[in-house]
DNA sequence: CCGATACGCAACGGTCCCGTTTCGTAAACC
DNA sequence: GGTTTACGAAACGGGACCGTTGCGTATCGG
């Protein structure tokens, strides 16, 4: 009882790397980020790209989908800072968070999983949904309600429709737009073009 | 040459059975009906699925991707006749095509290929969007610039934004929207929520 | 009937990955 | 030093699928 003595015993041999937890966390998404379905990971795959046995691996999760939640579980939506002086403003760095998402290809593991692995892993969906998903919907809808509120939008608006629109945009132009990086005036554009609709 | 002789001489022997062809081809798209990307395809599930030999398959097709290509060059657009009174009732039409296909397992083959395997297959995903999501596309850009045109939209409007609105707001009600089938009016929602704008 | 080709089926050796075990070494505690 | 646990590496038997081959049968033209 010399040190370290928080009340939960500390376990007799050699602990766990937390280095090694860590790398095999980052390398499970790096290969999600690079286009990998969770069906197409393969433990010896993540073990070799992390630089760790797979009995590192078997030791901290039974199975494939255990690792994969718990290395999106440390995924967090990044939250900027709304300024809340207009709602167009707003959603214009709401939506801009996703342009520049869409380049990362750590960031780019929200959506591949997001569109691609629905129905097939529901246990697994069903926390990243929560985690990665939810933040990110409900500071978009956040937004929305208060400019229905403050009159800014449409007293009528779907708040749903609003959501789709705006960021089924930008989806859109992620997977089918013009080749290459999406422009720098993206979510202005699309916001702009929501907001004043598509009629004269 | 009594019969049958159109100059391409008929080779010997038994003839390849087109009812295995079609069985092989409807199997595969069967499979990425359900979900399966093309990487998790084998071929030897799709032989067990058309009731057919691995060999009637490698006799036709050298490898899987090439099998692929020609299963998905068979999904055609359908194309609705479009009545051209208002452009508002195109854009229904149109959108209602999109969900109307989200619900059959066969026609999702459309959308669950291009979302997931858009990066990894070049060669595939070239002749699949060629067949498969151009002529959709075309469909819809023609309805937006003759809306443009006739002043039923706005002169102004960049017609890939709006394309991007629309099928946008569709493709997010399909992987993110409420559980379930897709409301029977939602074309109709989306179309007038994107004509007049969030803003009031 | 005969030759030629296609068919479905089963088997082959090869590759990848599985999940487990063994081994020698490393890092914490007493 | 001694004990205990974790580490990376290597090997295991097992399963899925690969692409190929051989087999007996079916279906065409001549």
């Amino acid at each position: 009882m010399t040190i370290q003595e928080t009340g939960t015993a500390r376990p007799a041999g050699r602990p766990r790397s937390e280095k090694a937890e860590r790398a095999i966390i980052e390398a499970t998404l790096d290969l999600i980020g690079e286009g990998m379905g969770v069906s197409e990971l393969s433990i010896e795959a993540i073990a070799s790209k992390a630089g760790v046995g797979k009995t590192t691996i078997y030791r901290r999760w039974s199975n494939k989908e255990d690792l994969v939640v718990d290395a999106l579980a440390t995924l967090k939506a990044p939250m900027p800072r709304l300024r809340g002086t207009s709602v167009r403003d707003d959603l214009i760095v709401l939506l801009d968070v996703m342009r520049a998402e869409a380049g990362q290809p750590r960031s780019r593991c929200v959506m591949n999983i997001a569109m691609s692995e629905a129905d097939r892993y529901p246990r697994l969906m069903e926390r990243f949904m929560k985690r990665a998903v939810e933040p990110r919907r409900a500071a978009l809808r956040a937004v929305i309600e208060r400019g229905i509120a403050s009159g800014e939008l449409r007293a009528d608006l779907d708040v749903d429709m609003g959501m789709a629109l705006l960021s089924g945009a930008m989806l859109w132009h992620t997977k089918w737009g013009p080749e290459g990086e999406l422009a720098a005036d993206l979510a202005e554009r699309v916001v702009d073009a929501a907001l004043s609709g598509l009629a004269p």
